[in-house]
Formats: structure tokens, C-alpha cells, sequence
RNA sequence: GUGGGCGUAGCUCAGCUGGUAGAGCUCCUGGUUGUGGUCCAGGCGGUCGUGGGUUCGAGUCCCAUCGCUCACCCCA
């Protein structure tokens, strides 16, 4: 039997109310905040992930869908947000704009990852970005809306990292202090450490081994190496979220796997989530829209996974349906009654559906019932009559087919 | 890529020491020749993931393979 690919995943019709409340719920807190729906093509060249996000992450060196068009050019399945909004804004000339241009998306994503909790190879995240702002304010507010968001939703994001990395700069000499501390203090770090020294010096600081985490107390740390200007950017950030009384903890372990991050960067976890903890997380990228070739442009933003956040959501319970007619056939030749009275139905606002399986009068009440159908309208009595029941009450009551809605939507009893 | 767990009807699962498949739910029909929610009866539905092997005989043992899943790595 075919099956969906690997890592892949229906979304079948119960799953897709859940995701709908996201939906409205970012939808709402977003737009609230005056950002814009944008959507990209779920397809760009790939130069514009080589270099937007890094030739030098794990997304880029071995989890891209990546394929030839055809004709010489290659392409590659998006497995992130941030670059293709930034290529829209300099493709549509977004810079002319008033700034910041805020932006907001829900899209699928891919990655060709092993698939575990929380982790597919087509996922979907939404995500916001502002893009032309340095202001401080720009990144608490970012942060702010995405954490009314989980609230929103009920999400139990137990912890809010926050980090500064400041310029790439400062990280690039920081990287190179914590390797030479590392390597001075080498044979008392676990193998695993070791061998990651040059690759990910950072993951130096979450190792479980006790040695390594002693040594790593005395470990210099990249938020005591900032420069004044983002130490005092990184400050007023704080300053807003505390006046907002979002809480928080520093993080200087907080590594976000993109090349393009600058100054801001946070995430929100779960712990509820195993090993995949992160719920959504993002930062400040100042240098991501210049090394796309576009003007030195100040940017901010997030992205959350809209499955992990699915996993730990408390208030979603989506609406119930409403059916508000159910037309049931007395007789097989009643069909076409039957249908033009579905058709008027829905004409005048009523969710209405119709008897298509062949099931016996019988049956059809029961399926009305099923549905949670508040009447079922039987047609075909032979006196050209409908029989209007009242599925709650048990009322029933015969009129003549051009009163059945209006009774409908008087709403009431019978 | 590496390791652990699991793969029996659409869903949730039972099948003890091997003897050629069951339950509950769902769905459909019937229980007064046209009326639901409870109840009763019946029906539809499975090459027991797949392929080999052992055996008179395998869902049940052995091997392989595929898939799912959790974890490592990394990330949403």
C-alpha cells in the first residue's frame, strides 16, 4: 500500500479544526499588532538558503531538499522563513515602505531530518518578521506577541530563554576565546566535547558530564563580551519585557542554528515536548537582507512550530459543527425535492446536507442524529408535504415546502 | 547515519507453553408494510507489515527486510 512519505503526515479533517483555532489565534494577535500575511513559494533557488541561512548549518550541509528544475537552475524545497520573506522584500521593493514592513506567515516547511516527536520533514510553522527597525522595542515586542500567542492557545512554554549574541563580529572572537578555554582545559572535557571544539564550541555548555560542566562554570561567557552598543540594546530589550512582566532567564548557552542571527536571540521551550523542547524562537538578524544583496537593513522575528505547539495546547477545542438541516428521503423519488430543498437551504445561510448514501428512512434519522442535525426535513411523503422534525424536542410537524426554512430560521420550537 | 520499542479488521486491542484468527468501537441492515438517541440480532471488514526458514502444521519460534515510533545529532 502507498503510504505517505516518510516523515510526512495527513492532516485529517479533525486535526485541521485544531489547526484553524492557531490559525485565527495568530491571525488575530498579529494583525492586532499591524502585521500583514505574506505567503512565498514553497519552492527558491537555492543560493538564496546557501546564503541566507549559512553553507556552514546542518540545514544547509545536509537537510535540504535540493533538485534541478530542469534547466540548469537549482531549486530547493524552503526549509525555513526568514530568507524568502527577506527576498520578497528586496524583490518587491519593500524598502521604500514605511518601516519597519511587519509580516506574518503559516506555511510548510522541509527538512529532510529522521522524523521523531515534534519533528517532520514537512511541518509547518508560523512565523512573524519586522524588517527596517534597530529599535529595541521591535525585538520585546516580537517577543511579546509571540508569547500571547502560546497563551493564547494555552501552550505550556515553561521557560523563555534570552541571549544576545551581539555582531557576528563579537561572536567570531568570542568563538575563539571559548576555543582556546576549551583547549587549555581540554583533557578534563568528555570526549563529545571535545571532538565538537572547532565545530559547535557552544555545545560546550549543555554537556551533562560533570567535569565538563565545572569546568565550563569558569567559562567565558559571550554576554560579558558584548560591545556598549548591543549591551545597551540588549538592555532595553529587558527593560520592556520586565515592564511587560514577561519572565524570562539569560541564556548564554542559547544557540539558534542560523548563520544569520545578531544581537537578540530567544527561544520558548516546553518540557512536556521530549526532546524537540523547543516550541518557537527566533531573533534579530541585521545582517541577513545586506548578504542577500540588498541595503544594510535592521530585522527582527520568530517562528514557532504549529505541531509542537499542537502537542502542548490546552485551549483548543475547536468549535462543534453545526448542522442546521438534514434532508432525509421518504421515498427514493423524492430525490429531486430533496436536493432543491438542500440547495435553498444553504441559499439562505443554513448548513444543510442531504441523504447520499441509499440508507433506509431509518438509517437517515440515525445518521441525522449522528451529525448532531438540529431538523431533518423528510420529503417524499406522497402528498408533496415535508415533514419538519425538531431533532432535539422529537416535535414533528407537516408544512409545505416553502415553509420548511423559514421555520428553520425562526429557530425555535416547532 | 546509529541504538531501543513496536507492527493482528477503518480505530483500540486480545490471541497462554506452535494446531490454519477474535472482542469492543465505527459503519450498514433488521427488530410494525416510513422516523434518531438506549437495547437486541445479523452483516460488511484481516494474504496476522513483507520475504525466507524450522515444523506434519506458525499470528505464535528463527533470520532478513520494510514501515512506524522514541532517543542520539540538530532543530520548529
Amino acid at each position: 500500500m502507498i503510504q505517505a512519505p516518510r516523515g510526512t503526515f495527513d492532516i485529517l479533517p479533525e486535526s485541521a479544526a485544531r489547526r484553524k483555532v492557531v490559525e485565527e489565534q495568530a491571525e488575530k494577535i498579529l494583525s492586532a499588532a499591524g502585521y500583514r500575511r505574506i505567503e512565498t513559494p514553497a519552492i527558491e533557488a537555492t543560493e538564496l538558503f546557501a546564503r541566507g541561512v549559512g553553507e556552514g548549518t546542518d540545514i544547509v550541509r545536509k537537510e535540504m531538499y535540493t533538485f534541478d528544475d530542469g534547466g540548469g537552475r537549482s531549486l530547493t524545497l524552503r526549509p525555513e522563513g526568514t530568507a524568502p520573506v527577506c527576498r520578497a522584500y528586496l524583490e518587491h521593493g519593500m524598502h521604500k515602505l514605511a518601516q519597519p514592513v511587519k509580516l506574518w506567515y503559516l506555511s510548510t516547511f522541509f527538512r529532510s531530518e529522521a522524523p521523531q516527536r515534534g519533528r517532520y520533514r514537512q511541518f509547518w510553522q508560523v512565523g512573524a518578521e519586522a524588517i527596517g527597525s534597530p529599535a529595541p522595542e521591535t525585538d520585546a515586542e516580537l517577543i511579546v506577541l509571540l508569547a500571547e500567542l502560546l497563551d493564547g492557545l494555552g501552550v505550556r512554554h515553561d521557560r523563555l530563554r534570552l541571549a544576545s549574541l551581539g555582531t557576528p563580529a563579537t561572536r567570531a572572537e568570542y568563538r575563539e576565546e571559548l576555543r582556546r578555554f576549551l583547549r587549555a582545559h581540554e583533557d578534563e572535557l568528555a570526549e563529545e566535547v571535545r571532538n565538537r571544539i572547532d565545530l559547535n564550541p557552544l555545545r560546550a555548555f549543555d554537556a551533562d558530564d560533570r567535569r565538563t560542566r565545572a569546568v565550563m562554570r569558569d567559562a567565558p561567557k559571550l554576554l560579558d563580551r558584548l560591545d556598549p552598543a548591543d549591551a545597551e540594546h540588549f538592555a532595553q530589550v529587558r527593560a520592556l519585557l520586565d515592564d511587560a512582566g514577561i519572565s524570562y532567564e539569560l541564556d548564554p548557552t542559547l544557540v539558534r542554528g542560523l548563520d544569520y542571527y545578531t544581537r537578540t536571540v530567544f527561544e520558548f521551550t516546553s518540557d512536556e515536548l521530549g526532546a524537540q523542547s523547543g516550541v518557537g524562537g527566533g531573533g534579530r538578524y541585521d545582517g541577513l537582507i545586506e548578504l542577500l544583496d540588498g541595503p544594510a537593513t535592521p530585522a527582527v522575528g520568530w517562528a514557532a512550530g504549529v505541531e509542537r505547539m499542537l502537542l502542548v495546547a490546552r485551549d483548543l477545542a475547536p468549535r462543534a459543527e453545526l448542522v442546521d438541516l438534514f434532508v432525509a428521503l421518504g421515498q427514493r423519488e423524492a430525490t429531486r425535492a430533496g436536493f432543491e430543498l438542500a440547495r435553498e437551504a444553504r441559499r439562505a445561510g443554513l448548513q444543510a446536507q442531504l441523504e447520499l448514501a441509499g440508507r433506509s428512512l431509518k438509517g437517515q434519522l440515525k445518521h441525522a442524529d449522528r451529525i448532531g442535525a438540529r431538523f431533518v426535513a423528510i420529503v417524499g411523503n406522497g402528498n408533496g408535504r415535508v415533514s419538519l422534525k425538531d431533532m432535539e424536542s422529537g416535535e414533528q410537524r407537516e408544512l409545505g415546502p416553502s415553509d420548511v426554512i423559514p421555520a428553520i430560521l425562526r429557530g425555535g420550537r416547532l
